[in-house]
DNA sequence: CCATCAGTTCGGTAAAATTCCTAATTAAGA
DNA sequence: TCTTAATTAGGAATTTTACCGAACTGATGG
């Protein structure tokens, strides 16, 4: 859960973020990132097109996957590939997902469950490491039952 | 790195677990599961197509994908979705891999990175955990320098 | 060893997700 | 306000993955 106050602030650090790397603020764009920065649910490039299109009904597809592309490029989302479909996220501070198997239900988990080091750090002979993925596949409760 | 004798085994382990379960071993499936036992590249779908292709000319795109995904749905291989392709892994034991965000480049790493507990395990509330995947991004030696 | 038949394959087609293209529009700086 | 380069809409193309019907075949029982 998160407050008004919090996505405000959210949706004024994407759009500032941006402009301050030379990228316009469009109306689309604004409504783009009003969207995905109060998202809770993880929604995939067509939920924001769908949701958006209810205040901006012209937008097309094609500039809702150009902005999530912006917005993942510049660090501000997280992009979630999962088997059944690529999400996004607006909340970078860290946590983890869990998602089921049968029911693609995506959930987010505290950082309990799997330890993961301070970013950066460097594994020797293969790369810089800048962000962690935790994916926790199983089966939800609902799917349980 | 894997031997020779491992493959072997590997492939008789994923033919006999498809065979127990009831599924007939054709020549095409048979001839996938080598390509993917012995695959130390993660190929996705389209580049075991092309290399069974080289022996069995006649294989049909559908085939690789749904041998691939039966492989999958008995736990024999694990299906890795990157931001770039979904790709295929024969190996089950305990390692991670890296992700190079600016090539897509994929590499194994070993378990010392990120503590992962012992699967199976219940997050109350929220679901039966059988599988974590780990996905470490960043930028890989080449792209660095 | 053969007949049977459910599971499997092929080839084509279709669906879904994502990107490309071009003319028209518009945000931002001078 | 004027200028211009970035951006958008809409359609079309591409890519990935799944579906379908007819033909085929591996495994089982006789």
């Amino acid at each position: 859960m998160i407050g008004p106050k919090m996505i405000a602030e959210r949706e004024k650090r994407f759009a500032d973020a941006l402009v301050t790397d030379g990228l316009r603020m469009t109306h689309q764009r604004l409504e783009i990132i009003r969207e995905i920065a109060g998202a809770e649910d993880h929604p995939d490039a067509d939920e924001v097109l769908r949701r958006v299109r209810t205040r901006v009904p012209t937008l097309s597809q094609d500039t809702v996957y150009r902005a999530l592309a912006v917005l993942v490029e510049h660090g501000l989302i997280a992009r979630i590939t999962t088997p059944r479909a690529t999400r996004f996220d607006p909340d970078r501070s860290p946590h983890q997902h869990f998602i089921c198997d049968s029911c693609g239900r995506l959930e987010d988990v505290g950082v309990d469950m799997v330890k993961v080091p301070e970013s950066p750090w460097v594994v020797p002979g293969v790369g810089e490491v800048r962000t962690v993925y935790v994916q926790l596949c199983g089966t939800c409760m609902g799917c349980r039952s």
